[in-house]
DNA sequence: TAAATACTGAACCATATGGTTCAGTATCCC
DNA sequence: GGGATACTGAACCATATGGTTCAGTATTTA
């Protein structure tokens, strides 16, 4: 099910996995802000926070719109939707197959404690 | 709320931005595999293959065991708990936000559509 | 019109990533 | 024991990433 590759999912993915970069999110989701409010709130250059305002643009994550010398910033889209579909399906999957192994390992546990209890901890 | 960095999270996001690594996930999901197993699977010297597990490792997304001359590789913990509660948070904070927006925009078609119809498409 | 503000682009830097090859080492099997 | 198998580690490579500085350009505003 769902061939490997799909550059969008990198790109969101890739996004996602930078403490910056959740933080802006984090951030555009209570309030829209300029370049400048966040090269200031997260003590970078202007430069630097565009790049990662780009990666987010990029991504689909968050859309931007220059009005005069300002370029305000919002939370883009619905792409975290792809990301949160692709992450809810294999997690339900696996957890179906921790639920198994949990039961495999409880059921030891209880031989452990019926056969005496030499080894613990 | 949850400050910023969160190395975790770094690393788990990141391991998921590759396609070879979310296929690698998939496949671990249906079924334990070896080092050579994943090497062939996805094209790739077992060098390669290696480097990518280690990836998965070290992000808590797979765990390995080397039995004899063989590295069996599985779905590891449940570190995608962190990833998938992650995105949630944000993505059901964000959805109602999109929820204002979607009425807005709604209001205003609809007062579009009342003033004549000169814009469609 | 001049100064301040907000951004942009190019260039640079150190380090990380995704891959390879090649030369081991450890294990299994005849 | 000797060959095949399965991996490991070091070295290398090209490109990407996360940042910087510095020199613009465009837009406000006094």
């Amino acid at each position: 099910m769902v061939q490997y590759p799909t550059t969008r999912l990198d790109a969101s993915f890739a996004a996602l996995a930078d403490g910056t970069r959740r933080g802006v999110l984090e951030r555009l989701g209570r309030t829209e802000s300029s370049i400048t409010d966040l090269a200031e709130t997260f003590g970078m250059t202007l430069t630097g926070m565009r790049k990662h305002v780009g990666v987010l643009e990029e991504a689909g994550l968050v859309t931007t719109e220059k009005v005069g010398r300002v370029r305000y910033c919002r939370i883009g889209a619905r792409r975290l939707d792809e990301v949160a579909a692709w992450i809810d399906t294999y997690h339900q999957l696996w957890n179906e197959r921790f639920d198994e192994l949990d039961k495999v390992i409880e059921e030891l546990q209880q031989k452990e404690q019926l056969d005496g209890c030499t080894n613990e901890q």
